[in-house]
DNA sequence: CCCCCATCCTACACCTAGTAGGAAATAACC
DNA sequence: GGTTATTTCCTACTAGGTGTAGGATGGGGG
């Protein structure tokens, strides 16, 4: 009988299509081992447990958004690479929205320290630099961004805005030209 | 034998404590059924599934933030309402991360044409109209605003921001300030 | 060629959601 | 107050998920 000869990779990548397709919460280890013909128990040779499985997709779609926002953001600065990240994030979660799931659980610390994460890292502190942001003011920056981005994306993710006008595309815009124009004019002298 | 004498709001009563107590997922049925010394069958007499149940938490957790909110920005206006309205959403976050966590969940269509719903979103535009944004922009405005708290306290909640200094305090005051600025400064001319 | 070992298996134990249909306690009515 | 009707809760079951233990097997290295 010809073996599935699985890796770790080969199941992550597999389930993160899986939640791509039929949502987040259809990662199963037994639709896993469905979709390879294998049985269930075979595929926790590979795969520690469910909770490591979401941790692998987790760092995954981490990595991929990475190079893609490094391809969007190349040689633009400012207002336009502001709004090269943000578009790179909301195309990737259009594009896998059961990847983009997985970001929004908590990191694992192994997913914490990961490559993924500190290229994330370093791409988001370099757009933001281009704002010329005193260097004690960069978190907050970086962690307002992330959170509007995310949010944002959460909502349309909900679908609290589909189906209603006006179109999410223009509140989109006016969120990115709201957070340019608050890097453009952070506050450089504060008591706290 | 004494009766539970369960209602169907009990149940999600129960389901709201027990969410915030042991995390959004330990909301089962089973849970339940053994909190209230009951058969997991008898509960379905009172909730029709477990979306439905998780829906009535969603929908609790919406009239209690909502009349928290209304007396957090009572007599207020501007930047004060803002804030208010803000640190209303963080207490109640931070009070009860599981009801806050339903709160996450895509809203059922009763959820959406509830009271509470109606209350809270009433509120919020009230205290943007304070701000003289232009009508038309009154949409943008709350979703800027809602993308940016939710997803502040997302970060927040996925322990993202934690053992991380700066105090997240910080952080959350400059997200606020960034909005007071930005709906003060909404550009009032706007093609698109 | 044979042995090793990763891969995959069978067989469980246990938990959860949800359905069907019956028993029993309470409420309603005459 | 007794009978009826209703609601609550029950037993019993199906289906499907996670995870463990230990055994079979097949392919690559000696």
């Amino acid at each position: 009988m010809a073996r599935a000869n699985l890796t770790s990779a080969v199941v992550i990548a597999a389930a993160a299509e899986l939640a791509d397709r039929e949502g987040f919460d259809a990662i199963t280890l037994s639709a896993l081992a469905r979709r390879f013909g294998v049985q269930t128990a075979s595929l926790y040779s590979h795969v520690r447990d469910r909770s490591s499985l979401l941790d692998g997709v987790h760092e995954l779609a981490l990595g991929e958004l990475a190079d893609r926002v490094a391809i969007a953001i190349g040689g633009r600065s400012g207002r336009d690479a502001l709004i090269a990240l943000a578009d790179a994030h909301r195309d990737y979660a259009r594009q896998f929205p059961g990847r983009w799931a997985a970001l929004q659980r908590p990191a694992a610390s192994s997913t914490v320290d990961s490559e993924a994460a500190g290229h994330l890292v370093a791409l988001t502190l370099a757009m933001l630099r281009g704002y010329q942001l005193p260097e004690a003011e960069l978190v907050h920056a970086t962690r307002l961004l992330g959170a509007t981005i995310n949010g944002f994306l959460a909502l349309e993710a909900s679908g609290s805005l589909s189906h209603r006008e006006p179109a999410t595309d223009v509140s989109w815009r006016r969120a990115l030209d709201a957070l340019d124009t608050v890097f453009r004019s952070w506050p450089t002298d504060r008591q706290s």
